[in-house]
RNA sequence: GCGGGUGUGGCGGAAUUGGCAGACGCGCUGGACUUAGGAUCCAGUGGGCUUCCCGUGCAGGUUCAACUCCUGUCACCCGCACCA
């Protein structure tokens, strides 16, 4: 018989909606945990398969947790502001707002549909101005400790989006959204100085429950590199300041490179014989996006500065300057000492233009390549470093800059600021105006939110400017300050900005007084598990360990770390193995999967479709599979018999609440779920079982299949719920077999198994062994010159 | 180039500290029940020259014993990519 899940699951969802048996308890006596899954931009396409992986995994962790007793918060909320639904309306001429709701409206059915046991109580949406309000103010206290700065720059400008992008939003020198080429253009900016975390967003990760994976990319995109600053001095006068991480290869420095932007091109202007060859020079690197630059990796370029040069400050030679792209003008000062014996780039670059490679480091053939080992070889040709090794001579060699004052160790990082301004209408503005007289000032925080203006068009100006930057009224306004003449900042916040805190408004979301009150966020957090994708590592997860140290600092939290476990899901792909795709045409929609086989089916076929931190394509056919399992755990209610234990089903039972008990907690729910079905095997194969027996079942698979777990409790009579009934509890003694089956090889092949007392001794399973027909076959006439035993594992008789 | 990961039947995938490779499921084969089977149930299912042998990307090594450890190598995926 099958269940009908078109009954039975609308009906525990409703009952769950009026009984809110997942509400997170407001009493902070009760141990807590804090689940939490990265809260969906609410698109036009509604849920996709993959969607429900991530949603139902913690679904399961929560659930179990609530019953084993821990005051639950799982919450589900709403990233609403963002470009794709900025430009369905601007397409459609509707508000972005109207678009939103809609598309909320639709997902929050869908995920309803799942069965996914959130606290719809604590429901949030960034668009929210009573959302909002508390990120401009988090904004405002950014500003206030100087951590947000408005700066003329070059920044990633995406020609069909007409937005600035963040680095981190640009993928192959493309926008990551759309896929149009991006142009560096140079605009004012809002900047968040991420960098001044940069250490401690390193450091801090130290004792932290994170898949290494998401650390090593966190710690490889922060970047942090030890090395030093030196002064060589120059024929102009000026000096030369230059960033290495190797200045034990100080007398090897026989050119240098500075950036086609660096100032000191302009300052040495009347000084440069060939400045038309070099302004060209400088001409064309300003035109090459950053994507070009890239490909251009293996062909240097650059322009000698004649008529100046620099002086190595160890070798005290006249040394040439050139510039080149191959130097970024962002890092370090700009400007490097070039070592082409001990380093790929420069020795490409000294190879084409002709330089001088001198040898520092022994150990390599420097004629024919660049010898970059740090652990292997001593200085040569380095007067007072000659015959130390690397470590040694980079130690001696800052203590000799120190001495002279030319130059001193130095820490530096990959990271760059965080470009904060979007001209787009669909985020939150920015709560400052700029005075004539006071400069940038605040929105006084009592007059926050400061809320969206209605626009006639959303779509950005010809400028790039934002849309609100032409509603004249909204933008003049008066100096909070001195009441004069001022305009409000028409840039609006990126996406990241609401996700940058939410899981602390979760703790609290209708707090009007504070973004959260801090016995809840002392309570709450931090979260103790959070599950997301890998494409978040560098972005929303960067950015909101930032924020989050910002409101420690600030003594908003207590905590220095918002998440202390996280972990990631592997992807869902189309059935064809590629990545499902409306342009491939291998999307599955999670409606139709529903309606053909029900929620319950849905989750438990997206948990049993490998490891959950593995990807793994979808296939239709294999659904199949866990909707029989289902019919079949339903139609035990129809072999119940009796009361008790069985005698049969005792130690499998006892054996399944361990397996799924911490299969759970190490999201092995494949395992989990293939133990469920070998015991269900197990129990057909005995014929019947008693009540309790399966409200035991019905209880380790609750997490798994919400909705026939309650059926089964309550077509046995049960009238509490399960989803919080007591999580069953195992006895270890009983998890233990009294006979087991031991394999015996001969000479390491299994030849037979045999049965053995569990605590029978070495000699005992060996005579146990040897009686067995098949061993004294094999061993007949032959030498015994080994015999292993290992309890509980294996048996091996090594003969000749 | 650097960093991380993955290679196991026809398919998805299992396999605590090295200890019966292929759990569980899909698919497939045969049977039962049936007007019917794309429902359900039962049996079988890595390959082969089937008393035995071969099999976890490939080639070696350590071990009584290797998917698991070591050395080398190939393929694919993801991230970063001139960061001095």
């Amino acid at each position: 018989m099958q269940y009908d899940y078109r009954k039975i699951e609308p009906k525990w969802q409703k009952i769950w909606d009026e009984k809110n048996p997942f509400e997170a308890k407001q009493d902070y006596t009760l141990p807590k945990y804090y689940t939490l899954v990265e809260f969906p931009y609410p698109s036009g396409q509604g849920l996709h398969v993959g969607h429900p992986r991530p949603y139902t995994a913690l679904d399961i962790v929560s659930r179990k947790k609530r019953m084993q007793g821990f005051n639950v918060l799982f919450p589900m909320g709403w990233d609403a502001f963002g470009l794709p639904t900025e430009n369905y309306a601007i397409k459609n001429k509707i508000h972005p707002k109207i678009v939103t709701e809609r598309n909320v409206a639709r997902f929050k059915s869908q995920l309803k549909a799942l069965g996914l046991s959130f606290d719809w109580n604590r429901e949030i949406n960034t668009t929210d101005p009573s959302y909002y309000k508390w990120t401009q103010w988090i904004f405002l206290q950014l500003f206030k400790k100087g951590l947000a700065y408005k700066k003329e720059m070059a920044v990633n400008f995406c020609t069909s989006c007409k937005v600035v992008l963040a680095n981190e939003e640009v993928v192959n020198g493309v926008c990551e959204r759309c896929s149009s080429a991006v142009i560096r253009k140079v605009k004012s900016q809002w900047m968040l100085k991420i960098t001044e975390y940069a250490d401690r967003l390193i450091s801090d990760l130290d004792g932290l429950d994170y898949i290494e994976r998401v650390k090593t990319q966190q710690i490889n995109w922060i970047g942090k590199s030890h090395g030093a600053e030196i002064d060589f001095n120059t024929t102009t006068g000026d000096k030369l300041r230059v960033y290495t991480t190797r200045c034990d290869t100080l007398f090897g420095a026989t050119y240098m490179v500075i950036a086609p932007e660096h100032a000191n091109v302009e300052k040495w202007k009347s000084l440069i014989k060939n400045y038309d060859e070099v302004e060209a020079y400088r001409f064309e690197a300003s035109k090459k996006s950053d994507f070009e630059r890239t490909e251009l990796v293996k062909n240097k370029t650059g322009v000698r500065l004649d008529g100046v040069n620099a002086i190595n400050p160890a070798t005290g030679k006249e040394i040439p300057i050139f510039i080149s792209d191959y130097v970024l003008a962002g890092y370090g000062t700009g400007a490097i000492m070039a070592v082409p014996a001990h380093d790929e780039r420069d020795f490409d670059f000294a190879k084409k233009f002709g330089l001088p490679i001198v040898e520092v480091v022994a150990g390599g053939n420097v004629e024919e390549e660049a010898y970059t080992d740090v652990a292997e070889g001593k200085l040569v040709n380095s007067g007072f470093l000659n015959g130390l090794e690397v470590a040694d001579a980079k130690r001696a060699m800052i203590k000799f800059l120190e001495e002279r004052g030319i130059g001193e160790e130095k820490i530096n990082f990959k990271l760059r600021d965080w470009v904060f301004s979007r001209q787009r209408y669909w985020g939150e503005p920015i709560p400052l105006v700029e005075c004539e007289k006071c400069g940038w000032v605040p929105v006084p925080e009592e007059e926050l939110p400061l809320e969206l203006p209605e626009v006639d068009s959303y779509e950005p100006t010809e400028t790039g400017e934002s849309p609100l930057s032409l509603m004249t009224d909204w933008v003049n306004c008066n100096c909070p300050k001195c009441g004069g003449r001022a305009k409000r900042e028409t840039d609006t916040m990126p996406q990241w900005a609401g996700s940058s805190w939410y899981f602390l408004r979760y703790c609290d979301p209708h707090n009007d007084k504070e973004l959260a009150s801090k016995e809840a966020l002392q309570y709450w957090m931090p979260v103790d598990w959070y599950n997301g994708g890998m494409e978040h590592t560098t972005l929303h997860l960067l950015y909101s360990r930032f924020w989050s140290k910002f409101l420690y600092d600030i003594d908003i939290l207590d905590k220095k770390e918002p998440y202390a476990k996280r972990t990631s899901h592997g992807m869902i792909l189309g059935e064809n193995g590629e990545k499902m795709s409306k342009s491939r045409g291998n999307v599955v929609n999670p409606d139709d999967i529903i309606r053909d086989y029900g929620a319950d089916t849905m989750r438990l076929y997206e948990m049993f479709i490998g490891d959950f931190e593995q990807s793994a394509p979808w296939n239709t056919q294999s659904i199949k599979g866990c909707k029989r399992f289902l019919d079949r755990v339903m139609n035990l209610v129809d072999i119940v018999k009796g009361e008790g234990i069985t005698p049969e089903l005792e130690k499998p039972m006892h054996k399944l609440i361990k397996k799924v008990s911490a299969d759970i907690d190490s999201m092995r729910f494949n395992t989990a779920i293939a133990a469920m079905m070998g015991t269900l095997n197990t129990i057909y194969d005995v014929g019947h079982l008693t009540k309790c027996e399966l409200i035991t079942f019905a209880k380790l698979l609750s997490p798994f299949a919400p909705h026939v777990a309650e059926e089964i409790n309550e077509l046995l009579g049960e009238k509490n719920l399960i989803s919080i009934a007591k999580w069953p509890e195992y006895d270890e003694s009983k998890t233990i077999d009294d006979t087991v089956e031991l394999p015996v090889q001969i000479n390491g092949k299994v030849r037979s198994t045999v049965m053995a007392p569990k605590d029978a001794d070495k000699d005992a399973i060996l005579g146990i062994a040897k009686a067995d027909e098949k061993i004294k076959a094999a061993i007949e006439g032959k030498t015994i010159i080994k015999e292993i035993v290992v309890p509980g594992k294996i048996i091996n008789i090594v003969v000749k």
